[in-house]
DNA sequence: CGTTCCATTGAGACCCGTCAATTTCAGTGG
DNA sequence: CCACTGAAATTGACGGGTCTCAATGGAACG
């Protein structure tokens, strides 16, 4: 059933004969989305797989940097922590997402896998080459650094003027949908985090999350599910409350 | 005193040739920084000057979104609303710093002159298309997103984890430090905004703001001036109390 | 079956927000 | 030069949302 255009440039490598790229599933999604078959080939060859375990970190806040991943399955946390030991975790990475855009020298943050992880890695240097070869990947890299930027820009606007209550709200509302890009059930959250890692990026305690979590499950808004997963059962009475509506 | 490379391309434009561009001080900050003059030329080309007052908006939250703008001069107030009049500012621009990265379609902030403005504002089909035809303005503004990703994971932390003193004490050492890149006195930091800009930015009230200005004065850290400025008295311990190092 | 880690629940304290009064200051006009 | 005016900033008293400290419950694991 393919056809073939007559203006697709007949030297050009398909995309089914880039190994691993192949069959990544995070391809469509990441820094690599656009690239033709020739491109990807030689992004294949810059690059690295990596595989570590849940817990372990693949870069530490304030080390020399001189890597960037895009994370091809599991999950990532990224956190400050300060002098005093407090920790705000600054996001979080799904598949498809892109590591090292900011701190090109030294780490400003520690990275740290949530779950077995697999990322794809490249020298910075050889990065940097590879977008100086290939207009689309810095195309691609200037859109990320947008979708990121607003998503700063939520967080923002969820520390500094929401309360626990619509933190937590806004907070499974964002990861359920960025679930269901993913593929994932409608209204059905996974969470791979622990209370503590959710309470650092809310800017809130264990405790609060906690209460807060039996309180939405009381008024009817969320179940909480065996396997620590989460079904928000009112989608738009807890969006509503996510938006600061009352 | 001048010599010439016997390398250089000798069809190029000089850089004092290309206006107004010679003669803009945001030119070695903004995103234009690296450009050549013949580049240079062909930025001016397809930009417009804008001139706007204080209080003027540049963009409004939700409207559409065709322009991008770079500051040469003045400051600007980036700020979203919740339904029920919340504000939350996500950012100061000031001289050099680009407006336009996120929200490609619709605006997510409504963008805000704080001082007369002047600014240089280009379509989005334009600027995408010198993005197209120059590399080194695309490097440009990955770097600069590079770098408000990172002033934004600052503001996470500032605002999910510090205490209002230290969210006080940071925003005026950052505040300071970025108008000594743009030649101002050291130890003297500029106010353009009102306290409550400084609330809604610190995720505070414009009471407390008020409480921990005269707590910084009283425990010697800083000085109010007259004209709503502030010198920076003991630098070091003011330093110490933004890193949360107590 | 004990250990360990994590989540939940409760009681009290504290930081910051809310509400309200007062002061300061810049701008204006007499 | 001074009085008037309105906005912005400061200061005070009080209350509330979240944190702290502490105990309990519950699931995974050896």
């Amino acid at each position: 059933m393919k056809t073939v255009s007559p203006l697709s440039e007949q030297k050009d490598i398909a995309l089914e004969d880039v190994h691993p790229c192949a069959t990544c599933g995070a391809r469509p999604l990441g820094v690599c989305a656009d690239l033709k078959g020739h491109e990807l080939q030689n992004m294949a060859c810059n690059s690295e797989n990596v595989n570590v375990s849940a817990g372990q970190a693949l870069v530490h806040e304030g080390d020399p940097n001189p890597f960037v991943f895009n994370v091809v399955e599991g999950a990532v946390k990224l956190y400050r922590i300060l002098p005093d030991g407090r920790r705000q975790i600054t996001g979080f990475l799904f598949q498809g997402d892109f590591l090292g855009l900011g701190g090109r020298s030294v780490s400003t943050v520690t990275a740290e896998a949530l779950t077995p992880l697999q990322a794809c890695r490249f020298k910075r240097g050889d990065f940097d080459q590879l977008l100086n070869a290939m207009p689309a990947l810095e195309h691609r890299l200037v859109s990320l650094a947008g979708d990121e930027l607003m998503a700063a820009q939520e967080q923002i606007v969820l520390l500094g003027r929401k309360t626990a209550k619509e933190r937590l709200a806004s907070f499974l509302i964002r990861l359920g949908e960025r679930q269901q890009q993913l593929g994932g059930a409608v209204n059905h959250v996974l969470l791979p985090m622990t209370r503590l890692d959710i309470a650092d990026y809310l800017g809130l305690t264990i405790e609060t999350v906690s209460r807060v979590m039996t309180q939405l499950k009381t008024s009817g808004m969320i179940r909480l599910l065996p396997g620590n997963d989460v079904e928000i059962t009112d989608p738009d009475r807890l969006l509503a409350l996510a938006e600061g509506e009352g």
